[in-house]
DNA sequence: TTGAGTGCAAAGCGTTTGCAAAGCA
DNA sequence: TGCTTTGCAAACGCTTTGCACTCAA
């Protein structure tokens, strides 16, 4: 479908503008990361990729997330479950936990960016060079069905 | 020497008050989680732990540590690299996770509390019970031999 | 005495690695 | 063509498990 050419070339070229070579399996695998919602292990990936693409291997699914995450492309989300999940939203957010669900879901908000970054720049650490600061908030879904809206 | 045989008799007390059953282990894994600074892993416990009570195996320290999490006693800290690490200090705080000597310092200010606290008030997640608000705060330490101070 | 806690070794999980084959530039 | 990427299987590190033994209450 003309869909799918479009966002393969838009893939194209991020991958060419990160430097890096283009093949069949990183497409693909760039491709699910985007359309799996709530940031998915790389096995989720490599389960959503598999009926189209069987022959890419789950070795080869951990290998190019981690060249995307060095290129800059992706980046690595870690879980208090102590495995990992990606998230192609490089901008700056903090990620809301399900507790129930193992959701993991984006949060924005440019008034609480504010807040932390005039909070550090008084407050500061002697002997440390604060490098990100990351809002780890868990929460459970009150209604699993229903969709989350931040207000 | 008298203090040792006053911390154990305070840990006795501890492990009694959450209802668990007063074994060596449990005292000497407890004990060390308390000396080792910034947040030990169960491997930096066992090898503490070791050469006083080389019987002591690493399976126990990783079920007397999961024991004491589920009673309430201590926490249970992952890290970006994985694997996870204990907390023997139950106040609510923050961590700054050490890029490079890969320590966690603990983080504590009312100030800081507050403001999240009041942002969240005014600020909530339609659909989303929020339980628990954790900062993780990635940091370099300038110079690795001098200590953190926290102004 | 008896159920809970321990030690050992083996298995588990998510992830990484070494290497030969395949494929992009 | 030459060097990077892939696929496979095997190894990895951390953590958990099953089971017989031990011990606190």
């Amino acid at each position: 479908m003309e869909g799918q050419r479009q966002t393969y070339q838009v893939i194209k070229n991020k991958l060419s503008a990160a430097g890096l070579k283009i093949t069949q399996q990183r497409i693909v695998i760039y491709n699910a990361l985007m359309q799996i919602p709530n940031h998915p292990s790389a096995e989720k990936i490599f389960e959503k990729v598999q009926p189209d693409n069987p022959s890419i291997s789950l070795a080869t699914v951990y290998k190019t997330l981690d060249t995307f995450v060095v290129a800059g492309l992706v980046s690595k989300v870690p879980t208090d479950g102590g495995n990992m999940r990606y998230d192609a939203n490089l901008d700056y957010h903090n990620h809301i936990y399900c507790t129930n669900t193992k959701e993991i879901i984006d949060y924005h908000n440019e008034e609480l960016n504010e807040l932390l970054e005039n909070f550090f720049k008084k407050k500061q650490v002697r002997n440390m060079q604060i490098k990100d600061i990351r809002l780890q908030i868990n929460a459970e879904k009150i209604d699993p069905d229903r969709d989350v809206e931040i207000i």
